[in-house]
This record gives C-alpha cells, sequence and structure tokens, in this order.
DNA sequence: CGGGGGCTTGAGGCCACTCAACGATAGTGG
DNA sequence: CCACTATCGTTGAGTGGCCTCAAGCCCCCG
C-alpha cells in the first residue's frame, strides 16, 4: 500500500512515503487509544509495529471491531472529516503518521497517489465485504477456521505464529463471546487441525490447512 | 454520486455521464442476474429504476446480501479485475453502464472523475463498517429496526415507503430467517412503531420513529 | 505466597432457527 | 366465474447453538 509513496529500497507491501513528505514515528502503549469515534481525522496511520484494534460500540457496551491493522497497514484513512472507529494499539505499537490533507493535496497532483489511494480504501471494503458474510451467515467454528486462515495469511504464512491479540478481542471481531472462541479453538484442537506451542494459549501451529480451508469457506 | 460526470441539469445525487461518455441504458426482469461473482467485472452499473441486491454464497447455499442498490446507486465498481458479488434484479429493473475501462482512463487525467470514484467506494466501505456491527453485535429487532430507518433513509425520506425485496431478502441482509423477519415486523407493529398500509405487507409506515431509532441504535 | 489477568470448562438458559401448517394474493386456464 | 397452482407471508411448536453465569486453572509478577 502507499507503493507510490515508497523508495525502491522498500518492500512494495509496507511502502514508505518519500523524504518530501513529512511523516512523524509515534509509539502507544498497550490499550492506549489512537484515536477515537468520531473524532476529527486530521491524520493517516501506519503501523510499523504491533497491532492495532479498530471498533465500534453500541451504547450498551457491545463490541464490534472492524479490523486488526498489523505492521505494514494503513489505518485511519477516511474519507470524512471524522474517524468511524475508535483505534487501540493490542500490544506496544509504533506507527508512522501523515496529515491527511497533506495526502490529499498530493493525491491531487499525483494521479499514482491517488490511485494508492483507492486501492487502500478499496482493499478495505472488500475485507469488510467478506467479513459480512463471515458474520452473517458462517457457524461459530466456521468463524475462528477464517479468522485463523487470515491470520496465517497475514502475519507468516507459515503455518505458526502468535497472536497479538487476546480471546476478548478475537470474539469482538468474530461477533461470539469469548468462551465460543475458546470452546471453538479447544475443538480444532481436539481434532487435530492445531496445536499450541509451549504453554503460551496464542502461540498457534496449523497442522491441517486442508481441513481448515474447509471448515472456513 | 458520480457528480462531476453529470451536466447540471440532472440532480447531484443520481448523476450522469457527460455526452462523450459512452453509456448503455439496459433493462433486467424480476430475479434475472445481471452478473454473477467471480466474473470479469468489466463494466459499471447504476440503477435508473427498481432496485437491486448483491449477495455472496457459502457452498451450501446461505446467502448473505451485502447490499441493495436503488435508484441512483452505483453498483458492480470493483478495484479488481472480477465482480466480488452477484448481482441481481429484484423487480424489473433499469441500469445504465458504463466501460470500466472508459471510467478508469478519464479518471487518470480528471482529478474530480478520480475522486468521484474514491468517494463512492468510500460510502461503499462505511455502509459496510455499520453493517458488520449490525450483524456481529445487533438483536433481531435491531436489525430490522436498524433495517427500516435504512430503507426510509433511501426510499423516500417521509416515513412510509414500499419495500422491494421480499421478507427472504430482508433476512440475507440481515443475517435471520425470513421467520424472524416476520417476527421482528409483527412485534414492532404490535407496539404501534410501525403499521402495514393497505393490505400489502410490503407497504409500511413508520408511526413512532423516536422509539425506532431507540432500537435501531 | 497472594493477587490478578487471561483462558478454560461446565451447567443452564434463551434467542433465533427449524420444521410445519396455514392464510392471503395473484396469475392461469378451463 | 371458479378451481387450481404457485408464491409470499404469518404463525406455532419444538430444537439447538451460542450466550450467560460461575467456578477453577495457569502463569506471571509483585
Amino acid at each position: 500500500m502507499f507503493a507510490s509513496l515508497g523508495g525502491d529500497r522498500v518492500p512494495a507491501e509496507i511502502g514508505m512515503p518519500p523524504p518530501r513528505i513529512n511523516f512523524s514515528e509515534f509509539r502507544y502503549e498497550k490499550d492506549e487509544q489512537i484515536f477515537g469515534e468520531n473524532e476529527p481525522a486530521d491524520y493517516v496511520y501506519q503501523v510499523t509495529f504491533g497491532a492495532v484494534r479498530s471498533y465500534k460500540l453500541l451504547v450498551d457496551g457491545r463490541r464490534q471491531i472492524g479490523a486488526f491493522h498489523l505492521a505494514g497497514d494503513i489505518f485511519g484513512l477516511e474519507n470524512a472529516a471524522v474517524h468511524r472507529f475508535t483505534a487501540e494499539a493490542i500490544v506496544d505499537t509504533k506507527v508512522r503518521l501523515v496529515k491527511r490533507q497533506t495526502l490529499e493535496l498530493i493525491a491531487e497532483k499525483d494521479v499514482l497517489v491517488a490511485r494508492d489511494l483507492l486501492n487502500t480504501t478499496a482493499a478495505k471494503l472488500e475485507h469488510a465485504e467478506d467479513h459480512m458474510l463471515l458474520l452473517g451467515r458462517k457457524t461459530a467454528l466456521e468463524r475462528v477456521a477464517t479468522f485463523l486462515l487470515e491470520m496465517d495469511e497475514r502475519l507468516t504464512r507459515a503455518g505458526f505464529f502468535a497472536l497479538p491479540m487476546n480471546r476478548r478481542d478475537i470474539a469482538d471481531y468474530l461477533g461470539l463471546t469469548l468462551e465460543t472462541v475458546s470452546r471453538a479453538l479447544r475443538q480444532l484442537d481436539e481434532r487435530g487441525i492445531l496445536g499450541f506451542l509451549s504453554c503460551n494459549q496464542r502461540q498457534i501451529v496449523l497442522l491441517d490447512r486442508k481441513r481448515l480451508t474447509n471448515l472456513g469457506a
């Protein structure tokens, strides 16, 4: 993303603003809020290290996490004046930020940057569309299977990874309760589809990706 | 949407390609497919009359409708080579269509058109984000209330309207069954929050928008 | 060693689903 | 005009998957 802003020495999927663009590095501690829903959307963020959750709340506190943002991901990019999610660091996190107005001014002249904005937004839309199918029509086991495949894809693609988020975050992402997530993981463990590493319940090995894919589809 | 393509004599919210852009009118009968998921996305569509549903299917037939498209709405605009939804006419429907490539060529030169593409995509993203909250965290009654408010907003804003879609479509949009939708509507009727017009179960009057809003929020 | 957070596990309940029957309406053809 | 059919919607009875509530485990950390 933002490949058009990147130099050649940087992996395209991470990207990097060229020297002429002002960007700041910033750090957030675990559970620290980065921005709140309906706050002015003055900055666009990119995770350089760590993980971020963005979510909406209902008045009684029910929470829906719309997306997790991992290293390289852009977030907080709005086409409106205000943020539509609250964003919080899941673990200690470093971000880069650019003034939204700066980006927009560049986009008006540079077609490549404009196209990047569109690509980024379209990618988020595709994710949301897939997630609607999950939330509306998949069973608890299918949701968890889909989630594990997504995390494997985004974290390592290696079949094992350490989840940065806790069970409650996963549950609020998948439209479930944390107990149901826990039970689904145990079931996948019992079936030999996944395993937990080294007594740590967040370190997961995918043992049978084929069966997991069957469940997640 | 696509205001930058419109002439002054056309309402901005509907828009119209200027004379130099080739666009075709097309008609689809009730339940006719307009395009299928994973088909090449060569055209972008705009509803001029009628209504369209776009949905995804799971292998066993479970369906999630991602959006309804009403008069004036753009759909089928993808940033990828293929469509990510199947689109079908809900009732007899007229659409206008433009070659996607044409639009992209123009967007590369005309910043206003490029911005329109971004705005349209961003609006769809916002809708999807709100809908994830609904699908993940709202009760059946809250979903139906939200749906009615959305339809009132988009159809007439007058407090009464005729739904183009049947109960099954509504259910597949809200992640429910058609029976649950029916029961929720009856409950809202019994509570005096809405009424049905003239023996037609699709013609609805909102009698107490305040209580409906309380439920839908 | 006590405390707390994260996670698991069990028991019971409830909301939405499933299955089934029925009613209303529109269209079709005799 | 009246069957006849198909579609759509409603309603009821019963089930079940996920939620709620609660207890307990494990690990980390003071």
